[in-house]
DNA sequence: GTGTTTGCAAAGTGTTTGCAATTTA
DNA sequence: TAAATTGCAAACACTTTGCAAACAC
């Protein structure tokens, strides 16, 4: 969620992460995290801020996507091969898929749970737990 | 699971959903299901078919395999951007995603239960439920 | 000024496709 | 022989990379 001082946020969170507040960081923060969670790709997110008169190229919204989910302000999620979404909501939680519109959408994870987990392969730990409900139009 | 006629087990199983018993096509079969279950990519069955000097073109293994998912035999994981998984194993189950060596095991679906997901959304009906726990080798 | 970031175009990866030649029934 | 299948090479979608020019501090 953002408070309305968009651009003022955006610096802020930049800073919170140690990312020099570029023009076209501060552009894409904005639009990422404005307007509530949401999941994009880069295309999308190119296209959108296109659209918004941003001049950004797509190599640039591929490298700060993975800034900014280096930096802990994204996530990826994987649901199509050949395709990667970013998240901007980071709290722990699941995902509908709508297959037909190649759609994410957030399920809470508080109210999840999961029983019956054997403990990891000897040797390695549990990096994270993802939940895809793939749903697709009722017949 | 195999018994000990791989030949006739893999004309066996295409006879049964429909598709050629073509030279490809069998020697493809044979390998996926011959040793139990397995999560394979194209790539890595390709190779692993030129290793026992089967002559099949890579294009020939994604129309197989992806005939092979259509017909029901094989599943595909989706766990990482831009490879399919395909698995041998299309019961209920889920899976570990060992990162470090990009490599899946199974999880048995039966010990497993999810509680607390919310219906599907408006005008949708589950296709599936995935459950995939990333590991990595412990630090 | 110095080091960081950007944009472009090229390269890369995994996958799909069109079509002539081959194989299967 | 008719229809299905194969293999090749080209096309494809998405993503990453190298490097010179532009920018932030």
């Amino acid at each position: 969620m953002s408070s309305e001082r968009p651009f003022a946020d955006a610096l802020n969170r930049l800073r919170g992460v140690e990312l020099r507040p570029t023009r076209q960081r501060l552009a894409l923060c904005k639009m990422l995290f404005e307007h509530g969670d949401r999941h994009l790709t880069a295309e999308v997110l190119h296209a959108e801020a296109q659209g918004a008169g941003i001049k950004v190229s797509l190599a640039t919204v591929y490298n700060t996507l993975h800034q900014f989910t280096d930096a802990g302000l994204l996530r990826e999620v994987i649901v199509d091969g050949g395709k990667t979404y970013f998240d901007t909501n980071t709290a722990d939680h699941h995902h509908f898929y709508l297959e037909d519109e190649c759609r994410l959408q957030d399920i809470c994870g508080d109210a999840v749970a999961i029983s019956g987990l054997p403990t990891a392969p000897d040797g390695t730990e549990v990096a994270s737990v993802d939940v895809i409900v793939r749903v697709r139009k009722a017949q």
